[in-house]
DNA sequence: AGCTCATGGCGAG
DNA sequence: TCGCCCTGAGCTG
């Protein structure tokens, strides 16, 4: 269940693992067993995320395309693969390491052009240095939606997720409710600048943690607790639980079917 | 054992 | 906007 970080990270593993090796691929579960085939018994050649996509690139020109959706889950390890348990969509080996994968939204083979047009429908990703903020400037600046729903919008903020979404604009003050078209220039920038920061941070860390460190002392001593996905953070999943800056309770509502978490006194508007 | 929820996204209406 | 797809963890009993 991850946003773009984990994404970059996994990619990151997974290349580790399989560059430049042949690989076994198979598909326990059978339902990606053609695909598989077509790619087995070559060699990785990389592994590249954009926002939360993954492709994985052989030698025969394929590649890859996963995107885990809420419920996609990697397992890497070192060693000879265990026994497949369970609803196995994908597997790749060597004999030193293996990667299983389940319960992903999309797992399939995507030829160059596919695999091109595929990355071309997918926005910025802060994480990427190729990215182009002002391609998401643009569409910011002119939409009447709501900033809140902006930065969930995979055209222009790829790889942001509820975390991220909810995480940002409270360190800016920004109520996620505010029309894009009202975010300031020096506000788009401050927002771009920090989901670099703290999305690159969240690669390298396998974790999202957005509590500054001179907030830390006020959230341990609070209601503190780090939360199920692993991280340290000011609103996400804080419901009814009391600001560490400024004690008003953490407010929820759903936003386009998701839930969506801020301060009213610190993100007044 | 069964229910609910989750860091997503798509297509139908 | 809603329903649906995929799976597993964390509750409740």
């Amino acid at each position: 269940m991850p946003e773009g970080n984990v994404i970059h990270n996994q990619a990151r593993r997974l290349s580790r693992a399989f560059r430049g090796k042949v690989v076994v691929v198979d598909s326990p579960q059978g339902r990606f067993a053609d695909g598989a085939a077509r790619v087995s018994g070559t060699v990785v050649r990389k592994v590249e995320a954009h926002g939360k996509h993954l492709y994985i690139g052989f030698e025969n020109d394929l590649w890859i395309h996963i995107h885990l959706g809420l419920f996609g889950k990697w397992r890497m390890g070192k060693g000879e693969a265990p026994e497949p348990q369970g609803q196995l969509r994908l597997r790749i080996r060597t004999d030193e390491s293996f990667a299983e994968l389940r319960g992903p939204t999309v797992c399939e083979v995507l030829t160059p052009q596919e695999k091109k047009a595929s990355v071309a429908r997918i926005g910025p990703d802060p994480i990427r240095a190729d990215a182009d903020p002002e391609a998401a400037w643009a569409k910011v600046h002119r939409s009447s939606q709501s900033i809140g729903s902006l930065l969930m919008d995979q055209r222009i903020f790829a790889g942001v997720g509820n975390i991220y979404r909810a995480e940002v604009l409270f360190r800016h003050d920004i109520s996620p409710f505010r029309p894009g078209k009202e975010i300031s220039r020096a506000e788009f920038d401050g927002i771009w600048a920090d989901l670099v920061l703290l999305m690159t941070q969240g690669t390298k860390n396998g974790r999202i943690d957005t509590v500054r460190p001179e907030h830390m002392p006020a959230v341990m001593g609070r209601d503190a607790r780090v939360d199920r996905h692993g991280g340290e953070v000011y609103v996400y999943r804080r419901a009814g639980m009391h600001c560490y800056l400024c004690d008003s309770e953490i407010r929820i509502a759903e936003m386009q079917g998701r839930n969506l978490y801020w301060c009213p006194r610190c993100q007044k508007s």
